[in-house]
DNA sequence: GTAAACTGCAAACGTCGTTCGCAGTTTTGG
DNA sequence: CCAAAACTGCGAACGACGTTTGCAGTTTAC
């Protein structure tokens, strides 16, 4: 398992094949089965696997919303390290008991909120989505997708992309907006 | 191609293999390739062809985020039309002509924001997200993840299951959620 | 000390993407 | 009008994949 997880890290979710794992395990590939079902559940274990990297959660001390941002924070980390997670995800199988231990204490941050429990797993589902949404956006920010195209029929991309890139915004865009949505799903709305 | 977009939509991806393609057309897998030079090429075209879908682009008129709402409501719809199609979006070869014309809409309508160019591509890249987020959660909401597993040792998390499901919240979440966050990333902060 | 259980693994099966080579057909050009 | 060239379809085969089977070799149980 550590085996598979260290070719993903390398090499991506792709080269995780049956016999790349017992190569690198010395062994053949047959042999996997007496621990393995398929390679379905060494994915499965694999994404719980990462998932305790979660671990500890953080102690609801402050605000439930800077409770919940650290929590998302360590997703987004957890994202950036092994960018082959958010391919697993979104298989329901790959609900192991540390994701279920994840989401049961995200639950008690927000277990004060009078907000019913299908708003909480919206708000729960989109943590994890922005999580991933910031985490590919830095892994895959190294060549611009852009290289090698006639872009002459796209005169507004040519406009945004001969101006010189500016400075980065001063305060993360990560909390500003996962904090905004989260209020917005959770909090009485105020408006 | 059409026919490989037939199979996606009913199978899911992992159904679209060169054999099957070939049989739905009542020909060799071999054959193909006189037209695609590989498998990924197919999957490139079906994900541009289906972005053709976003036509015809809103005009401008209204406020500029009334119309990017407009547009992301496109995407998401979308999504939920073809959920196959999240799996292909992440793949930088995916960028094709539509794609390409779809972005470039969007940036025309930013223009007239002094924002920088970067944080328009950070909105647009947070628009296919999002729009990708809820889709997937609607697709697959059908139904609940945590059937047939040992919840004793998560209390929050059947505490909040056992807890009838309140009816769904007035406004619509995704409007609300993105015109949010397009707007701290693109209007003047008033803070 | 024998029986039972467990472990490792070569070989093989079916499926996949892809390539090759060869027929059959269409287009070209003099 | 016909031969040369180009294009098209595709059966067969290659290597890699996930998985199963069967059989040795080893460990455990009684």
């Amino acid at each position: 398992m550590a085996a598979a997880i260290a070719i993903a890290d390398a090499d991506g979710l792709a080269a995780v094949s049956m016999r790349a794992v017992a190569a690198r395990l010395e062994t053949g590939a047959a042999s996997l089965y007496r621990y393995l079902s398929s390679r379905d559940d060494l994915l499965d274990l694999m994404a719980d696997r990462v998932a305790a990297e979660l671990r500890p959660y953080p102690e609801p001390d402050g605000h439930w919303l800077d409770t919940l941002l650290r929590m998302a924070r360590a997703q987004r980390a957890l994202h950036e390290r092994h960018p082959w997670l958010s391919e697993l995800i979104q298989r329901a199988s790959a609900i192991g008991p540390e994701t279920l231990a994840f989401f049961d204490a995200c639950l008690g941050v927000m277990a004060p909120l009078p907000a019913p429990p299908t708003a909480k797993f919206e708000a729960i589902a989109m943590m994890n989505g922005i999580a991933v949404l910031f985490a590919r956006q830095r892994t895959a920010g190294g060549a611009s997708p852009f290289a090698g195209l006639d872009l002459t029929p796209y005169p507004h991309l040519v406009a945004a992309l001969t101006q010189p890139p500016a400075a980065p915004p001063a305060t993360d865009l990560f909390d500003r907006a996962l904090g905004g949505l989260l209020r917005g799903l959770l909090a009485p709305d105020p408006a």
